[in-house]
DNA sequence: TTTAATAAAGATGTTTTTATCCTATTTAAA
DNA sequence: TTTAAATAGGATAAAAACATCTTTATTAAA
């Protein structure tokens, strides 16, 4: 359904969070241990998880990832999808048919356009 | 949603259906310029259409895929979907995480078990 | 101010998916 | 029986996804 990079990184934000309760930061190394990821690959998804205001970073000695705490319950997976996956998982036709959209539907779109706004709406 | 070699299986398997209706069979050639999409590739998920009794190709002059008539409206998506993308769409837990099943659900899994459910049940 | 610990970023390598090319096999018609 | 038109299948190539390595920039503490 989701990438492996995308995986990685609902994995990572949910550790980063469960850590940023007890006030601890985290690195990509212990973050790629606990959730079991190539540590460098996991470096690079952490990078755009910053870049999209998902998690925060602090370089440096005693640095680290982390999500504040008063942001925490406010991070949606669809926010975390979306920054990896982008939103191509709810566009277009679900069966790839170009002549379909929204005026123009396949017989399957509108089952689909159920499916997916489920989709959406849990995440 | 589904791989390209899935999205072709399926526009394919629906243009060799509609041509199927009237008694012609298609080559290759004809089925990946109607759907827009490389020959040689497409030829290769016909081969596992074909290992898959979804649809069946007559070889030499005069060849080419069909669906029989009578069969045509028994095809279901989910067949062509298990036959190009295999079931992993439905399997494991949604968000990759490891420790979570049946047994021992992550927050998320009957949430994502709904919107499989109806994936599985539309195709 | 130096050092050690840290994230960021660029370069490179590997694997999987997507795509192409060439040859073999099959079959209806001439 | 030969030929031309088909699918089948193997080998190769290109692109994308996944992964690693190395260097740079930043920062708190000594």
């Amino acid at each position: 359904m989701f990438s492996k990079a995308c995986e990685y990184g609902i994995k990572a934000a949910i550790f980063i969070a469960t850590k940023s309760y007890e006030d601890k930061r985290v690195s990509p190394k212990e973050i790629a241990e606990k959730i079991n990821s190539p540590q460098a690959f996991t470096a690079k998804i952490l990078q755009s998880l910053v870049r999209n205001d998902i998690v925060s970073s602090v370089k440096g000695a005693y640095g680290g990832f982390e999500i504040q705490k008063d942001r925490i319950s406010q991070v949606k997976l669809a926010q975390i999808v979306k920054a990896i996956d982008g939103d191509s998982i709810y566009m277009g036709c679900g069966l790839g048919l170009e002549k379909c959209d929204e005026n123009h539907p396949c017989p399957a779109h509108d089952k689909f356009k159920i499916v997916r706004d489920e989709l959406q709406n849990m995440l």
